[in-house]
Formats: C-alpha cells, structure tokens, sequence
DNA sequence: GACGACATACCAACCAGTTGGTATGTACCC
DNA sequence: GGGTACATACCAACTGGTTGGTATGTCGTC
C-alpha cells in the first residue's frame, strides 16, 4: 500500500521552483525576499533551507529549472513541422511571437531578469543564466546552418552567431515591453527580427 | 562677482547623481541600498534625503540625469555628418558599436537595467525610464524617415517603429553581455543590427 | 535671523540565515 | 518481526545585521 509520504516525497521544493519562477519574474530577484517566496509557496522558511542552502543556491536551481520546463515547451512545440529549415526558424520567430500575448510579467524570460540583477555579484546564478540562454540559442543552429546550405547564403556571420542574435532581440523587447508597460511594442521587435532572416536568406531572390 | 556658492550649488546632488549611475549599473536599482549611494558619494544620509525624498525620487531622478547625460553626449557625436540620411543611421550604429568597449558594467544601459527591476513596484520610475529610451529611439526618427524616402523604401514597418527596434537590440545585447561576462556578444548582435538596416534599405540595389 | 545645505543620531521593520526540534520513513542486523 | 541507527522533510522561534526613513541640530550665507 502507498503511503501519504511516498506520494508526496519533496514537495516543498517543487513549490518553491514554482513560486520562484512566478514572484522573480514580476518583483525581480533581489527584491524578492525569501520571505516572499516562503509565502507564496505556502511553505516555511525552514523547509527553504532544507531544500537550499542559500538564496543564491535557489536562483540557480531556479535557472536550472526555467532552462527545463522551458526546453520541454520548444520541443514538443509545432514549428519543427516544416520540410524547409528556413521556415523552421521563421516558424519558431512565429511560436515566439505568439508567446508574447498576455500580461509582461508571464511572458518575459526568467533568467534574463535575472542576469542583468546579478551578473556582478553572483557568478553562479549569471552562469546559470547563461547556459540557459545559450543552450536555447543551440537549438536553433541546425535548422539555421541547413537553410544556409540550402539557399546557399554565406555572409560574414555563423549560424551561431544568427542564433545568438534572435536571442538577444527577444531580450531586448521584453525589456522595451517592460518599460512601456505593453508586449505589443515586443512583438513588433520580433517581426523586425522575422523580416531580417527573411532577408538574409532572399538575397538571390530563392523562395519569394 | 560670482561666489563660491554659486560656483559649487548642490553638491551632494550632482554627486550622488553621479554615484548612482556608477553603483546602481553594477549592482542594480534594488540591491543598491541607499548607503552604499552614500558612501560612493561621499556624502551623508541626511544630504540624500534632504535632496531626494525618497530612494524611489532618486531613482526618478537618475533616470532623467542618465537621459540628459547620453543626450549630450549623442548630439555632439560625429555621427550627424555624412550627407546620407542612411549613412547617418549606420553611423549611428558604428558609434554605438564604438561604445561597446571596456568592461560590462562601464558600457550598459542604466535605465534598461533599473526598468526592468522596477516596472512593477515603481510606476514613476519605468515611466522615466521610458521616456528616456523612447526619446533616445525619437532621435534616429528624423533620419530614418529621410532614407526611407531618399531609398524609396517602403515596408509594412514605421521609421518608429525601426528606431524603437534599435534600442531593443542594443538592450538584448547588454544582457547577453551580462550573462557570457563579455562585450564581444554584444558587438556581434548590433552588427546584425546594422546588416538588417543595409538590407531594408538595398532592395532595390541602390547603393552596393 | 531666516533659509538652504548639510551632519549626527536614531528607529522600527525587515533581511538572510540558524537553532533546536518533531514526524516519518528506511536500512540493516539479529 | 522487532530493535537500533540513521536519513529525510519539515516547522516555529529566534538572531544579528541591514534597510529606508526621520528627528534634530549645526554652519555659513544673504
């Protein structure tokens, strides 16, 4: 017979990662108190320093888990249906788009918040941060390097380089649709990101 | 006959203006506490609050001093000079990339940092912030608009709309600086920046 | 002698982190 | 199958230091 404590083994973490995800990205990390997080997890401070040994141990196990849940959502996501690579990526600036709808705070990047709090004072969580963001900016190389291939474009940029760069794009609008308050001026960065790999890759006139 | 007093005003506030800009870029607006803005500026307490009413006033007020600030210094940036409205606009971007160098800390953006921080909890604050990036992208308006007429270009994109996606990239690309530690990222995404611009205009083939 | 520009001393609230404890489960030996 | 030893998951109360902010005083100028 399954008892009560093997159905719910480590719970207070899990809703500590989930609470963290939420109360970060709208009041920042350092204005986060663990307090804060405690509360909206509905957990006690003790269980926090169970399960982490340091605020800063929870950022990073809070990147950690953003980069996770966040993967998952692009893998299983429509936009690798496409035969062409280069509507692969086109494909993937729409599903980016499509993310943008709803209030700032449940559409911007964790790590991105993040980062820019505490790249100077906590190595461990900026280099957490990064390896999300790079990790993700991975995914889309392939798919880049075949339509470079396939449409036979070389410039003087890398298929790295591209993929980098749709990252930081999307970075910079969260933080134009912070400052306005609105994620429409977001998706108008995006688009203008869309229309940049439509040029790159149409400069011998292939595909319309 | 000029006195000292005349020479020398509000001291503490143009030094604790100036300590702000300095700490609150490497720390944050938040982890930034208003002693340390003391202690940078070499001033007490009792001057802070007697010229800012609040660490949330100050805030308000470093957003405008950085506005004032990087306007000074984009007017009279060598910039402005080639007769090509589009050869202005690249300028631009060379100007930006130029600025790209020395430590992180030293080359971002301390509104982009302190909005994305406060656009929750300090309305006055990313209200400041906003106009302070949105009045940067107002400037290139003028030109942009100019080359787009001059190239007989014509897209389903405003010259506003171009001018805010700038500053987009050029935020994207300071996180992504915080996040590797490194400008180099940085760099290569304005480059990006500055080939979409060479490709919306060249469409026509005019200019090589 | 009034006023602006500071300095000193202080406060209540809050902060990250620690303490000493309980309840429950598990591993292993006999 | 019962007992010892240990591990895990959590909790309430507390601590020392820091926080933004205040109250009051001083000093030089007009």
């Amino acid at each position: 017979m399954t008892t009560a404590a093997q159905l719910r083994p480590p719970d207070a973490r899990a809703k500590l990662l989930d609470a963290a995800v939420k109360v970060i990205r709208k009041q920042g990390f350092t204005a986060t108190s663990v307090d804060d997080l405690c509360k909206a997890a509905r957990v006690t401070k003790g269980a926090f320093f169970h399960h982490f040994e340091s605020k800063e141990a929870l950022g990073v196990a809070a990147a950690n888990y953003w980069s996770a849940t966040t993967s998952a959502l692009f893998e299983s996501a429509p936009f690798h249906a496409p035969r062409d690579p280069l509507h692969r990526v086109l494909a993937y600036v729409d599903f980016r788009i499509g993310l943008l709808n709803g209030p700032v705070a449940d559409v911007t990047c964790l790590v991105g918040t993040m980062v820019q709090e505490v790249y100077e004072s906590s190595p461990h969580i900026a280099e957490a941060c990064d390896a999300s963001i790079s990790g993700h900016a991975r995914t889309l190389e392939a798919d880049i390097k075949s339509a470079m291939q396939l449409y036979k474009v070389k410039g003087n940029w890398s298929a790295a380089s591209l993929a980098i760069h749709t990252q930081a794009v999307l970075q910079g609008a969260f933080i134009l649709a912070k400052a306005k308050g609105d994620t429409a001026i977001a998706i108008d960065s995006a688009r203008h990101l869309r229309r940049y790999i439509e040029l790159l890759f149409a400069t011998k006139g292939s595909k319309a």
